[in-house]
DNA sequence: TGTACATCAGTGAACGCGCGTTCACTGATGTAC
DNA sequence: TGTACATCAGTGAACGCGCGTTCACTGATGTAC
């Protein structure tokens, strides 16, 4: 596979200087993105990556908004295949299996949003808040959708340290205490999902993927009688 | 602070080296670690390092197995403070606190030992079986315990998954059952802590340590009420 | 249709930098006589 | 106690490397006349 011809402009270069930046990251690591590896393989020079990214952290940058879109949409894709509204336990089930999916599949790029922030880069400010909102919607939206519906069960230690008396546990009409009673729950479910698939990425469960699943079954059983249904 | 004399035995300095990276850790993540810069920050010269690394990524392995006694030795402290064999409630609280301690007074130690791997670095097959062992061993103890002496509560879902009856379920006489339970709630209760501390470290609790030792107190009862007690 | 020209996505050379690692060295220390 | 000498923890110069980024350039493309 020869390009011939010289100075030639190469179909959806941005795109293509994208994926090979992934296909590093997944090789070794966020920290080690380097322009001119990523020329390198793409057979191009380094300067023409600036055409398209003023410098490394904006290539960076982008990677990191693909990555939160990406996971977005798969998490909504996966809710949506449940529309109806009485169906919020499936839906549970089906963003939870959609989540430990998107992390095996894209482990890059669940490191790169969800893990430890790459060293020397700052994420901009401005996009943290919407970013982080638009990822934990899904969860947060199913989760009112459970306590509208009278199926979110609050075991009683959270009532409890939350100062909430039993009645407004099974349907507060206080706003602010319907949030932080989703935001709590939302928390706690994503670290709970969180904790295994990244034990599981990091190659702590035994490196046998089929435990880990078996586990992550487990554990999405375990929310469910936890959080969901009648006391 | 001027060090006059020319060649003269620094002492300590092996210590000296890891502190200093450490602090390099903290400040610009492992991947970045830099002899340079270290003995920069140390007024040596950077072949000095070598006489007591022969290389880089034999600093890091003396970094990571440090991080990974002082980790043993935070969570077995913990625990012997509650040596009556009948405490082992207390023993798990104490472990569960410990962890999120340890995890937030070394944060850079804790993403060496249980996050993504340092790239470019590969930690010695040897090496990373004893110490796994080891760092799971305090956890395992303890459920292990409670398990002897009636005190495990197993889930409904999670009998159901390993495949037990109800009679194997309240006292497993094979010892491989015995083992697999202890493994299986070992795995969950971990991954139930480390999901909390590793959003918490990432920054993704709201920045509120408040919020975040709440709900951790929150998650340790449910993992309490999940866990143990008579059904 | 044919020619002159503006555009602009690419190139290649060059910059300064920090890195890991090697090497021959130096000079304070401690020991043997 | 005084001198000669071995030791060895440090130094400074040097190596080759890959990096991000800049710059003047080139040559295929598409448009205006």
């Amino acid at each position: 596979m020869v390009r011939p011809v010289k100075s030639r402009q190469i179909p959806n270069l941005p795109e293509l200087i994208k994926e090979t930046a992934w296909k590093q990251i997944a090789g070794s690591g966020a920290s080690s993105l380097s322009l001119r590896s990523i020329a390198r393989e793409l057979q191009i020079s380094a300067p023409a990556i600036y055409n398209y990214f003023p410098d490394r952290d904006a290539l960076v940058t982008a990677l990191i908004i693909d990555a939160f879109t990406s996971f977005g949409d798969y998490q909504l894709r996966a809710v949506e295949r449940f529309p109806e509204a009485d169906k919020q336990v499936e839906r549970l089930y089906a963003a939870g299996w959609a989540y430990r999916e998107w992390a095996l599949a894209y482990p890059q790029r669940y490191v790169l949003v969800f893990g430890a922030p790459v060293p020397g880069y700052r994420f901009p400010e401005s996009l943290v808040l919407p970013f982080m909102e638009r990822s934990s919607s899904v969860l947060a939206g199913i989760i009112g959708e459970l306590l509208v519906a009278g199926k979110l069960r609050i075991p009683e230690h959270l009532a409890a340290s939350l100062g909430l008396d039993q009645a407004a546990v099974f349907m507060p009409q206080d706003a602010q205490q319907k949030g932080r009673l989703v935001s709590v729950i939302g928390m706690l479910i994503w670290s709970r999902v969180h904790g295994l698939v990244s034990l599981e990425l990091a190659g702590m469960c035994s490196a046998d993927a089929c435990f880990a699943s078996k586990l992550y079954a487990i554990e999405l059983d375990l929310i469910y009688s936890q959080f969901v249904g009648i006391p």
